[in-house]
DNA sequence: ACATCCGGTTTAATATTGCAACTACACAAG
DNA sequence: CTTGTGTAGTTGCAATATTAAACCGGATGT
């Protein structure tokens, strides 16, 4: 009974999801996004099985999400740091964050606010655009197949 | 050893993925997002175990993301559409799959894009913006402190 | 030389998942 | 009235994943 793999699908949110949508992974992105880098780190901050961690941390790598690194201090160790892959995550955190500040039950419980670090302000609520500078809600879009890469028909 | 739940963290993310951060969830929100809305129509695009619909179909109501309605179609049966809680997740599935999109190894496979409904043109990608109207990386962002709201310190 | 830190791996218990079979109800046909 | 079909689940069991905790090996510190 494997656990389903959506990495065929045709999906684009089933892709993503089948990279990191699992209960640790987009933690330990986020992590890393917040500058730690060492597998300590990740189990302190995190507090999951070290064998968790270490399987997490493999697959996020195969995947080219992380690479590691040498040291960064001098150590023997290696580092875990974000590829630019791993950076594109960036806007899912944020949008997973401005969810739950729009509509958690608890907002008094949420620790941290995202803001601007040039002057502190928060930052603006991510929105969907048109092409001609509209906000879209899901209503406002469609999904259409994909066109077909022509390859090459010229000549 | 029971799955550690994230409801008390004070991170946003995480409680974020409490609610929806399965491997599941998100998929249904994506499903009921496009118009799906029998337990019939979401076990059939899904292809998941009916125990396993049933349970986080449960869970998505008891969170909120989902209700439950009368039969549109005048049968017995209930129907599961979103809430507006629900319908905010709408940005999350935009920047998963955008991330797709940008980073996948074989965009090919990508069935859809997302288009505006008004003139059929792919939507713009996501950016977070900050008050005076620059776009923000996570470098240029910080984290702080949420701001303890004061009880009417007033008088 | 000895203890400790770091980054894991191994092991065993427990929880979750998946599949398939079964139930319950409404409705329709014969 | 009896049988059949479709929908929406529940139940039981086997397979797999997660967890905590013990263990391990190389560096480092004293």
């Amino acid at each position: 009974m494997k656990r389903t793999s959506l990495a065929g699908d045709g999906c684009p949110v089933a892709r993503a999801l089948d990279v990191f949508g699992d209960w640790w992974s987009l933690l330990i992105i986020r992590d890393a996004s917040l500058g730690r880098r060492r597998f300590g780190e990740f189990q302190e901050s995190l507090g999951l099985a070290k064998n968790i961690l270490a399987s997490r941390l493999r697959t996020l790598v195969e995947r080219g999400i992380l690479k590691m690194v040498p040291a960064s201090d001098g150590s023997v160790y290696q580092e875990y740091v974000l590829t630019p892959k791993g950076r594109g995550i960036f806007p899912i955190l944020v949008a997973l964050r401005q969810w739950t500040e729009e509509f958690d039950e608890h907002p008094d419980e949420i620790a941290t606010i995202m803001v601007d670090r040039d002057n502190g302000k928060p930052v603006k609520k991510l929105a969907l655009y048109s092409q001609d500078g509209r906000v879209l809600d899901a209503a406002a879009t469609m999904l259409k197949p994909r066109p077909a890469k022509r390859k090459r028909v010229t000549a």
